[in-house]
DNA sequence: GAAAAAATTATTGTACACAAAGAGCGCTAT
DNA sequence: ATAGCGCTCTTTGTGTACAATAATTTTTTC
């Protein structure tokens, strides 16, 4: 597995992130195949590896979908995001490199300027957003986690495609956010860091809308440990 | 994807947990082929889902190996586990149903049975405590976190084998829990669900030993969310 | 004799070909 | 007209052959 396959699994995340097969579409190995020049062979393993990240769907002799996702499901991804995110934060604050800080600082302050300069290029927004998001992650130096949370941190992409965002993007207000959260990993706080970048993934949920079955604070993940 | 890879995952999956691969040895395609009967083909499928569950490890051109884990790993391994496990058995205390709560009691009961009669029997003990969690999981009824979990369930098992555990397991104690997350399940209270289960996990941690720069309290998964 | 280089062997990566399963379509019978 | 059946065609699943890469051993040189 490499070369190949990993071209296969470039090309075909790529097109589903940029829109190209939307949610459900059936992704034929063949038609694949020919679209990336690689053999049937490579295609079936990146989507073997899709399918594990949760971006692709497969059913046996069926094949192989892109995921799609219901209401339901988007609020349970958020909930299980801003958990496992906000873990990583605190992780992150101990862990982080003042290389890593200097380079966050950059990159919030391209999201500055973006939200300035062109406040509705959603697509340059979230590929910045979703850099910040993974260089932070990295800082928490849990490659477990990180193999977690990176499929749940790519799939908002998506959802931004395909589906309609009720609770709107505030460029604004998240890059108040990325900032507060900086300010908690230079400072070194795990508690801090926790807690800023579980509010700032909540914040930005498509819709808090009506509650369920479950109220909020029961869906917390973790009080102490004992 | 079917037939033959499924009986090659199961294979070698199982030869994995029975300890007849250990950590780090290195998984040739050929031979696993001869073992399960079946092509190299359906070998790779497995060992590619194999690696998405963290089980095996892969390097390109160099092959698959049975994943290890350091202390630190372990450590990690746990914190992640009993966040996310009691996020799960929160999940389930309001949509486990009357059927599931009588088949977690009678899991519950033989576990008693085994830790009466053959308090040595680990494999045994651990065959019935994974039943126990996965049922508690699934009634979870997130399929996401089921999957992100099940691996984390799976690998102590591995860890049993192959590690001494410096914690000791105790049957005893650990049936107590798990009678308790049954009460709080059947009371349909999530908080206590939560707490219990987290609670439960955290205590069979093989080592809680000396602390590291992180202390305890940060390494929470969740508080409020605002 | 030891270290570097080259050839050999073992193992993984990729492509292709065939087998099997499923979906879609038209046909027949009522 | 339509429900059920069977056929065809598409698509996935599996096996095998070959290519490429990495590990190993042997040879050569100092």
């Amino acid at each position: 597995m490499s070369s190949a396959s990993d071209k296969a699994l470039a090309d075909i995340r790529n097109d589903i992130i940029a829109g190209h097969h939307g949610p459900g579409s059936h992704l034929k190995e063949e038609e694949l195949a020919l679209r990336s020049g690689v053999s049937r062979t490579s295609i079936r393993d990146a989507l073997r590896r899709l399918a594990a990240e949760g971006l692709v769907q497969s059913s046996p002799n069926r094949g192989s979908f892109v995921a799609s996702f219901s209401d339901a499901d988007v609020d349970e991804l958020f909930r299980l995001r801003s958990a496992l995110e906000a873990y990583g934060a605190a992780l992150a604050a101990t862990r982080i490199t003042a290389d890593e800080l200097t380079e966050l600082e950059q990159l919030e302050q391209q999201l500055e300027q973006l939200a300035r300069r062109a406040p509705t290029d959603l697509d340059g927004f979230a590929r910045l957003n979703n850099a910040f998001h993974k260089l932070v992650l990295s800082a928490a130096r849990s490659p477990r986690l990180e193999a977690m949370l990176t499929p749940l941190i790519d799939i908002p992409v998506v959802l931004l495609k395909h589906y309609t965002w009720q609770g709107k993007v505030d460029p604004a207000r998240s890059n108040q956010h990325h900032r507060e959260i900086i300010q908690a990993l230079r400072a070194r706080d795990p508690i801090w860091a926790r807690s800023r970048m579980q509010a700032h993934i909540i914040s930005t949920r498509p819709h808090p809308q009506a509650e369920d079955d479950l109220d909020e604070k029961s869906l917390n993940l973790g009080v102490e440990f004992d």
